[in-house]
DNA sequence: CTCGCAGTTTGCGATAGCGCAAAACGGGAC
DNA sequence: GTCCCGTTTTGCGCTATCGCAAACTGCGAG
C-alpha cells in the first residue's frame, strides 16, 4: 500500500541521508490527504495528533490571542513541513493551519516521531535545521518590528513572499496564492488600512500592481526599488 | 583529562537519555572558559567555530542592523546552550553574545557536532526542542510586539525574566543579572526612554523597585499587578 | 445578467510613543 | 572624600500609525 511516490519526496532536505528504503519505511507510516481552499488542518490548542508535510498548495499557519487578534506565523510551502508540536515537547498546537489552496499534505501521527527518529536519526537532524532556520527568521522579523516602519517592513515581507512562492509573470512576479491585505497587515504587525495606504502608494508608482487576494511585483522597477526600501534601515 | 565533572551537567534537558559513559566522551571533547563580565565571547558575523553550554553566570545574546540597532535576542540562563550557528547550517553566528556576569562555559569546536550528533542522536533530538521552544517564545514575542502596548509587554518581558532568573527577597523577586533600561527596551522594541517612564510609573505604584541596572518586582503586588497589566491584551 | 458581499480604498481625528535635549543621579576609581 | 562618567529621569513637540466610518468595487453564486 505505497500510496505516496517516493519519487517525489526524495529530493526534500527533510529525507537527505536517508535511504531509499528507509524512506520507504517512513512513507509507510504516512498517509496523504487533499485539504480544499480555506480549510482548516488543525486548530490551535486542539491535541497536536499528527505532522504534517505539505505536497502541494500553501498553508498559513496564524496564532490568534485570547482577545482574538491574529498573526500569520508563516506561510508553508510545498515540501516543507508544519505542525511538528510534538518536536518542541508541546501536546498541543501552537497555532491553527489553514489552507489558503486546494491542498494535499502527508500526515504521520505524532505518536510514530519517536520510533522515526530513533530508526533514522537523520530525521531529526533535517527537522533541527528546518526548526533553526525559522527561529532565525524569527528573529530577524522581530529586529523588522523593533528597528523599522510599517512600509519596511511590508516590502521586506513581499520580497520574502516573492522569493518563497512567486511565479514569473511577464510583468513580475505573483505571489502564487491568495493573499489579502489583512493577510499580511498580520505578517508584519500593522493594520490592512495601513497595507491598503502601502500598496495603493505603491501602485501609482507603478511599482506593483495589485487586486483582490492578488500582488505582483513589477519587474524590474518594483523588485529593486522595493528591496532598496527594506533595506533603507538596514534589514538583513 | 576530565576537566568537568560529569555530575555538574548530567541532569540538564540537553543531556537526557545519555548515558554517563556516553556523557564522558562528549565532556572529553569539551573545554572550559571563564568570561569575565561585559565580555564579549563571540561577535555577530564571526566564524561559527564553537558551540556553548552555559554553567554559570548570564549571558546575552543580542542582533545588530547594519545601521546599528541593536535588540536583544534573549538572556542565556546557565544550563542552556548557545551559539549553535551550526545547528542550523549557519557558517557565522547571527548575533553578538555578550557575559552580563562573570560567566563560566563549555565549549565544543562546531566541528565535532556531526560526529557527537551521529554516535548520540539523542544530543540532536534534546537540542530539537530546546530550539523548538525557542521558537515558540519568538512566535510569542512576536504576537506581542503586534498586538500589545508597550506597557504590557515590558511587563510581560520583566515576568519572564524573573521566572528565569529571579532571585527571591524578602521585598519581592529580583532579577539575578544587571539589567539597563536599554536592554528592557531592546527587548521590547521600543526605547529606553519610554522604558524609564513606565518603570518610574510602576515605581510611585509601589510595583517595583530598581535603580542602576537593578529591578525587583515587589511581592506580592508587583507580581501580580503585572501579570494583570501583561494579560490585558491575551498574552499567552 | 444581476445581486450581494467580502475585500478594498480613502478620509479624518486621536494618540501612543518617538526623538531630542538637558538635568539629575549614583557608584566606582583614585 | 571627591570627581567623573555611565545611567536614569523628565519635559516637550512631533509624527507615524491607528481606529473608526463610509464609500466603493469586482468576483462568484444563482
Amino acid at each position: 500500500m505505497a500510496k505516496v511516490d517516493t519519487s517525489l519526496v526524495a529530493h526534500l532536505p527533510l529525507f537527505a541521508g536517508v535511504t531509499p528504503e528507509a524512506l520507504d519505511e517512513i512513507l509507510r507510516e504516512a498517509r496523504s490527504a487533499r485539504y480544499p481552499k480555506n480549510s482548516a488542518i488543525f486548530e490551535q490548542g486542539a491535541d497536536a495528533q499528527s505532522f504534517f508535510l505539505l505536497l502541494h498548495g500553501h498553508v498559513r499557519a496564524a496564532k490568534t490571542t485570547p482577545t482574538g487578534e491574529q498573526i500569520v506565523v508563516r506561510y508553508v510551502a510545498p515540501g516543507e513541513t508544519f505542525g511538528l508540536a510534538m518536536a518542541i515537547g508541546a501536546a498541543r498546537y501552537p497555532a491553527t493551519a489553514i489552507a489558503v489552496d486546494d491542498s494535499v499534505v502527508l500526515i504521520w501521527p505524532t505518536s510514530a516521531w519517536p520510533r522515526l527518529v530513533e530508526r533514522f536519526p537523520s530525521l531529526a537532524a533535517n527537522t533541527l535545521q528546518a526548526v533553526g532556520t525559522r527561529l532565525q527568521e524569527s528573529h530577524t522579523r522581530i529586529l523588522e518590528m523593533s528597528t523599522q516602519q510599517v512600509e519596511q517592513r511590508v516590502a521586506h515581507a513581499l520580497l520574502r513572499l516573492a522569493k518563497q512562492s512567486g511565479k514569473k509573470l511577464d510583468q513580475g512576479i505573483e505571489i502564487d496564492f491568495p493573499i489579502s491585505r489583512q493577510d499580511i497587515a498580520q505578517m508584519t504587525g500593522t493594520t490592512l488600512h495601513t497595507v491598503s495606504r502601502i500598496l495603493s502608494g505603491w501602485e501609482s508608482q507603478g511599482l506593483v500592481e495589485s487586486g483582490r487576494q492578488r500582488i505582483i511585483l513589477r519587474d524590474p522597477h518594483g523588485i529593486v526599488v522595493l528591496a532598496e526600501r527594506s533595506a533603507d534601515s538596514g534589514a538583513v
